[in-house]
DNA sequence: CCTTAGGTATGATGGATGTCATACCTAAGT
DNA sequence: ACTTAGGTATGACATCCATCATACCTAAGG
């Protein structure tokens, strides 16, 4: 239950995962602009514009996703990341409004 | 301002070294035990019993003081550690719940 | 005085992590 | 068909980090 990066359950969602990739400030942004966002909102990416090469981008998308904070969406060209609003939500109720209400650093 | 360890305003408090503290389960497991203690509770550092040596635990609650998290005193022979209970609450409210509220690991 | 307990300082070490360059793949546009 | 854009895979590299052993300090109790 749970091994495959999606389809994860909010009771699969690890709470040192979790901290570990928000420690990171472009991960903190990509979840931050998503939670700021309207829900179900999907994004490259790309288009979040991490002053990071293209393959450190693949990792850090990584690190959310098998976190369970985003999911990632096949659209044959590219691959959209949608936040995991609700089961986020319900297992760590409080945490999105911490990041969304951060500074931009 | 806020430089010296201790002293530490609420709007001091960072939350890139905030979430880095809190993503090692060790440190997690000191503020978890400390947020469910009374509130104003002091500790020495040695009572949590961390299952790693004494220059670890040191190590760890430096951490822990540098980010924010806890306030060390002088007693003398030992020094025991104390929430920052309000300037954690004022500036992340919904933080300590959701480290509170995990399950022993 | 000696011992013990709680902490710190320092240096070493192995593993994790953020980063990149390079090469490659796929789909869309021209 | 060629090019471009978005992503991934792999391997390398430097740095950070958790950990320890050792040595040292201070205060309390015998």
């Amino acid at each position: 239950m749970g091994e495959k990066d999606d389809n994860l359950e909010p009771v699969d969602l690890d709470l040192g995962k979790v901290l570990t990739a928000l420690a990171d400030p472009h991960r903190r942004r990509v979840i931050r602009e998503l939670a700021q966002a309207d829900t179900g909102t999907e994004r490259t990416c790309a288009s979040f514009r991490l002053p990071v090469s293209k393959a450190t981008v693949t990792h850090h998308f990584r690190v959310l996703r098998e976190a369970g904070l985003i999911r990632q969406v096949d659209r044959g060209n590219s691959r959209a990341a949608a936040l995991r609003r609700e089961e986020i939500d319900t297992r760590f109720p409080g945490l999105l409004p911490l990041i969304a209400e951060e500074i931009s650093p």
